[in-house]
DNA sequence: AATGAATGAGCTTTCATTCAT
DNA sequence: CATGAATGAAAGCTCATTCAT
């Protein structure tokens, strides 16, 4: 498996340099300001040849969103997988996504308004990709609320406030003064998991 | 003071139904989606109308920001005015602000990233109205915890973390069988007040 | 009717000319040489503004299309409705129609592949065009059997020859010294109406 | 001569496909739908690989169309060759044309407006080609006016109308209900040879 | 011989902006 | 005041062509 020629491995290194720099400008001045001009400008390449790797506009951020979320989710069922207490993991899952939105930006990928970027099958996968997301966030829930940690309530709503609090982390961590990255977000995991544990 | 001629009063009318007519388009297809060809056309206008009005197409999107933000911190503030508990008041704030954001979507003006968008004295004066909107609630939160109501923490982490969860909510609402907006928005609140109550 | 003000007038103007020009370069150069910036510049535009005037390529090349194909039309029904005998009504008509070919070269948009530079509506629309000016010659073909003036056969072959044979005079007619085009014409229908015409 | 080695036979073979490859696309969407990437894709080559055996798009198109044309020549000097009488001739050689053209379609290459595709060397030779093509047609036609078996006329305009006449079937001949294509053709010649025939 | 990769010119289209009337 | 008209800058995309390997 994996069997890929050196030519093979190095278009798709570009394509990972295309789609990363296709994310820092997202992350920096946001989706629309995205051109494929600059994407291919940044790589010292030329537009043509970002064309060469990606169908179109739509495709080159499908992918770039893609990866992002890819990402973040690997990282959250690695955590889900490991052998601690059910608060652990959650508290575990939310330093995660909020250090993986604050470094590499990607949560902006979970609370993108996908519907105004994306059409068709793109749009599809991209929905499908949040939504197996959220899943693993709720079963996480579903759990603590059986075993008597968690307050009985709606899943999802407690699931998208959290997920909106985090998310909006982005607008004004830097503001922060640069407070390190892990402990900035274990405040911030210790403050929302307020919303769902049981107070004894 | 106000004394406006028959003339003024038209072209301030004017002014309004087109800021309407671009915060529509904002709130159902996205910020970028916005034209000045669209914005006339749903007043059955003429592009060129609309620059007689505004300088520019910059101008036209502060000024409705503008307008949105300050409706809501109106709304705000007369709640702070109110004769009621400190809690009370909270409640009655994130009621009233979620209620904003999911039947005028204004929420979009607070949580929008204005550094994307605006420049210069612009981006300026929106970023000192969402501060002073920001103040309002930290004020708030600050009279609680001198109270003892609510936990002692740092309170603009805190208010950030509501603002993300309350503007989260544009994205999902609509999903959840259109329950009574306010029944859901005091549902959000409770949840919401979690976060900085003293639990008994 | 046709009550138009100044301003009106002007933009219906403007619009010929467009077309004109786009028809000009179609004829010189074939409709895939057609380029809005070519059109816009004949006539000192730019580009910009014939698509004030048009929405799209496709919509530009359709109308100037159905433009030509309009004034032919046009022309064979009043000879259609000409009090002379069939044989001589066919006969004007196809030198009515050579005439146009070799002088405007509108000749191009009945013998054009529709299907290969329109879609949609468009191209429903311009086949619809081709078929009712089928019909008129039909027609006249019809009656000519019926009267025993023509051979009796399959009248859609035979139109078809002699739009074929009429439509192909656009490629050779200039290397004919130029002869006058009436004289031309003329000399082209003797030699098409024995394709129909009962030999005594 | 046609001494070639296993390689350069081979060379060749490849030429042919590849010129058959660009036929294809041409027959079926039309002279400017064809891609050198479309043409290598159908035999599974790369663009790269195409401009190893031709010099560029323009020499392709050159040789797909010669190609074309000396079949086509090839089929109707046969029939010159044969020991029938003139009248014979002619209608086989009608038949001929026909027959390439609703079948492989060549005889687009014979209409086809090369001096909006050509230029320079390559626009020449065609143009010379279809001349010979013509010039054996405009033999036959003589020989049988000299015989007094035609009708005394300019040879050329009516080997033009023949021309216009058997091309254009292209654009019609499969509406007619997939009609044999020899029977079909032949029904052709029959009428066009009431062109020229004398009338008894 | 063949190919993957890159390029650049050229085209269509959108849209904020201006301005004479 | 309002509008029709025009403009030009930018963006997306296609494709013939080249070239190192």
């Amino acid at each position: 498996m994996n069997i890929l020629s050196l030519r093979e491995k190095k278009a798709v290194k570009k394509k990972e340099e295309i789609l990363k720099s296709a994310v820092e400008i997202m992350a920096g001045k946001g989706y629309h300001a995205v051109t494929v001009e600059e994407v291919a400008s940044r790589l010292l390449m030329t537009k043509g040849s970002v064309y060469y790797y990606f169908n179109d506009k739509e495709d080159l951020l499908y992918q770039s969103i893609r990866m992002l979320m890819e990402q973040t989710i690997d990282k959250i069922r690695s955590v889900l997988e490991e052998e601690i207490t059910i608060v652990e993991k959650l508290k575990k899952a939310i330093v995660q996504h909020t250090i993986s939105i604050i470094s590499e930006r990607s949560g902006f990928s979970i609370s993108i308004r996908l519907e105004q970027i994306f059409t068709g099958r793109y749009l599809e996968e991209l929905i499908q990709l949040r939504e197996e997301y959220s899943e693993d966030f709720d079963t996480l829930l579903e759990k603590g609320m059986e075993e008597g940690l968690f307050i009985s309530t709606n899943v999802k709503v407690v699931r998208n406030l959290i997920f909106g609090a985090m998310n909006g982390v982005v607008q004004w961590y830097s503001q922060e003064g640069e407070m390190d990255k892990k402990e900035f977000a274990e405040m911030i995991a210790n403050h929302l998991l307020r919303l769902i544990l049981k107070s004894k």
